[in-house]
DNA sequence: TCCTGAAGTTCGGAAAATCGGAACTATTGA
DNA sequence: TCAATAGTTCCGATTTTCCGAACTTCAGGA
């Protein structure tokens, strides 16, 4: 198995955020682990909304998120912890992942 | 050919925004027409940076704008009129354009 | 009216990205 | 050492993107 990657802030490009979170599932993995301290799992996210994701699928998806700088794994025994990179995301490029947390909210406000 | 179709504001989707934005011609051409007050035409970015884009591939490009609600494209005369859809999305995603577009000049300016 | 040129759009095939099932790897606990 | 669990990798099928070529639309002459 390779080792992680994760790149440095200054690596990050709004470009591959932009595209990272522009997948449905992948926005609503996002918004939740921006949304709490405690990392989670990806079988937490087995199923999102009433889709259920293919292990397959999740594990690309948690790829795509982390190569694009906006979370971090890392091996806790058999399973994985995420956690997001707010924070350093905040200080390269200030302002938009709030932006984009809340639109994500606007939308999801308006589907229920 | 066909009528052009813009959406209605309460039909906007986040996820087209993101997606219509994390290419950087796309957003290349969003951020100049959201920086500016008079339309311009889909010529007027045959080259974005170095690169030269082929009509057919700006025509995509300015479809793909326009069907995520960030564009307006009116037909004058032989040429296309193209302004940002910015107001409108803002009351929708308020936050969200101002966000990205500083984040683009953040890029921009590091790659300077 | 009939050309001609300019501005975009549409078509279609090649190239690239995405999805997901099956097989694999790594780790823990019995 | 064996079994179970969490996640990754491989790979074929589907979908999306890219761009050249052909087409459409409109304005301004001759």
């Amino acid at each position: 198995m390779r080792p992680m990657f994760h790149p440095s802030i200054d690596d990050i490009r709004l470009e591959a955020i932009l595209h990272a979170l522009s997948d449905p599932v992948r926005v609503a993995i996002f918004a939740n682990l921006a949304g709490t301290d405690c990392a989670q799992t990806c079988t937490a996210f087995s199923s999102v909304g009433d889709r259920t994701i293919p292990k397959s699928s999740l594990s690309q998806h948690f790829k795509v998120l982390r190569e694009a700088g906006l979370i971090r794994s890392e091996r806790q025994g058999v399973e994985m912890r995420n956690t997001s990179r707010c924070v350093e995301v905040q200080a390269r490029f200030p302002g938009l992942i709030p932006a984009i947390i809340e639109a994500h909210k606007v939308e999801a406000a308006k589907a229920a």
